[in-house]
DNA sequence: CAGATGACTCCCA
DNA sequence: CTGGGAGCCATCT
């Protein structure tokens, strides 16, 4: 039997839980949510542990922060098209449009997590 | 407790 | 673009 997930892994996952489909994160924004001396390290390690009992968990939305993709073998750029994520040319996701934001506030201090800081939208503009 | 490890990220050559 | 090195940190040996 795996392992039960050690607390830190299970706040990564409840947190990657709250990236809507067609949108992506990137570790170390998903270690930002989490807060609480957790680091982009810490969430690549916690999804690389994921077992059968966490199947629920979209590990598929969080790439690198430049929009590369870490994983070999995984389909995970399979899976995110079919969700509707758009690739460049050079296969990394096209960030400044999927980006995720963070999670609501309201979500955010009810699991005492943090929402993202803003971000400067020059390149956010590129929508559409 | 000390090392090794890993689906990271940033910086510089 | 590529490669190396340094920080980073929870887990596992």
């Amino acid at each position: 039997m795996p392992a039960p997930p050690p607390a830190l892994a299970a706040r990564i996952y409840l947190a990657v839980r709250q990236i809507p489909p067609g949108q992506v994160s990137s570790y170390g924004d998903v270690a930002a949510v989490v807060g609480g001396g957790c680091d982009a390290r810490s969430v690549g390690v916690a999804l690389g542990a994921l077992g059968p009992g966490e199947a629920d968990v979209p590990w598929q939305r969080v790439v690198s922060r430049d929009g590369t993709i870490s994983t070999r073998g995984l389909r995970q750029q399979e899976l995110l098209a079919a969700e509707g994520v758009a690739f460049d040319s050079y296969g990394r996701v096209m960030m400044p449009r999927h980006r995720w934001r963070g999670p609501d506030a309201a979500w955010a201090t009810a699991n005492r997590m943090h929402t993202l800081p803003p971000r400067d939208d020059a390149e956010q503009l590129e929508l559409f």
